[in-house]
DNA sequence: GGAGCGATGTCCT
DNA sequence: GGACATCGCTCCG
């Protein structure tokens, strides 16, 4: 039986039938939610990318549908998950409607609630610095456990899936943007959204703008 | 503190 | 055969 908590209140599916540009940004801010059987993983959202679809060369659906990004031409408020390096996985969910590709990246959380299994799952104590639990797009996977054997094509909205994201009340954040990180096409584009001055925004302090 | 680089699966040319 | 939406370790200053 499910037990209420402050993370009830999930997305619904128009909230991701939009540009991902400005699902990107609304999402900074909202909470994403892992029930790892009785226990509730989340985190606040903090750091994300917008992937255009067939108009952006960095966006896996630049080329087309293949089995592997199929869901990023799917229905929106769907798990995208792919492998990279031979290393880490990175988490998207789709956006615009069936037919049209579109996806936000996440690349960093505020760690909220469950921080002892994400340090666990991390390999790492749960009293060490916390921004080593969930910022960057690999660790942040790592720490709920998203894999994409396990996620892949999940749909967030449904009240039956383990993954969700949350309102919860928290104000709207005042948000920077930027390029993204880590490509090479239309790597100056500005799609990386961030909310200004959080310390658990991932890469470079150049990158993020963050005082020392 | 920061640059350099290896690990290593999957997809595309 | 090369690129890749990354990370963590080593080495250098």
């Amino acid at each position: 039986m499910e037990t209420s908590s402050r993370f009830n209140a999930r997305l619904a599916r128009r909230f991701y039938n939009r540009d991902p540009q400005q699902v990107a940004r609304d999402l900074l801010g909202k909470v994403l939610v892992r029930r790892e059987g009785t226990e509730l993983l989340a985190g606040r959202i903090i750091e994300v990318e917008a992937y255009l679809g067939q108009d952006d060369p960095a966006a896996h659906s630049y080329r087309g549908k293949t089995p592997r990004n199929a869901v990023m031409f799917g229905p929106p408020g769907f798990v995208y998950v792919y492998f990279i390096y031979g290393n880490h996985y990175c988490f998207n969910v789709s956006c615009l409607p069936e037919g049209e590709a579109g996806a936000v990246l996440f690349r960093a959380l505020e760690p909220l609630q469950g921080i002892e299994k994400m340090a666990a799952a991390r390999g790492l104590s749960a009293a060490g610095d916390p921004r080593l639990l969930t910022s960057g797009p690999g660790r942040m996977a790592q720490a709920l456990g998203i894999t994409r054997e396990r996620d892949n094509g999940k749909d967030l909205t449904s009240a039956a899936s383990d993954l969700w994201i949350a309102r919860d009340g928290f104000r709207r954040p005042q948000v920077l943007i930027t390029p993204r990180i880590g490509i090479t096409q239309a790597a100056e584009r500005p799609l990386r959204f961030v909310i200004a001055g959080n310390r658990f925004v991932s890469g470079r302090r150049a990158l993020n703008q963050e005082p020392s």
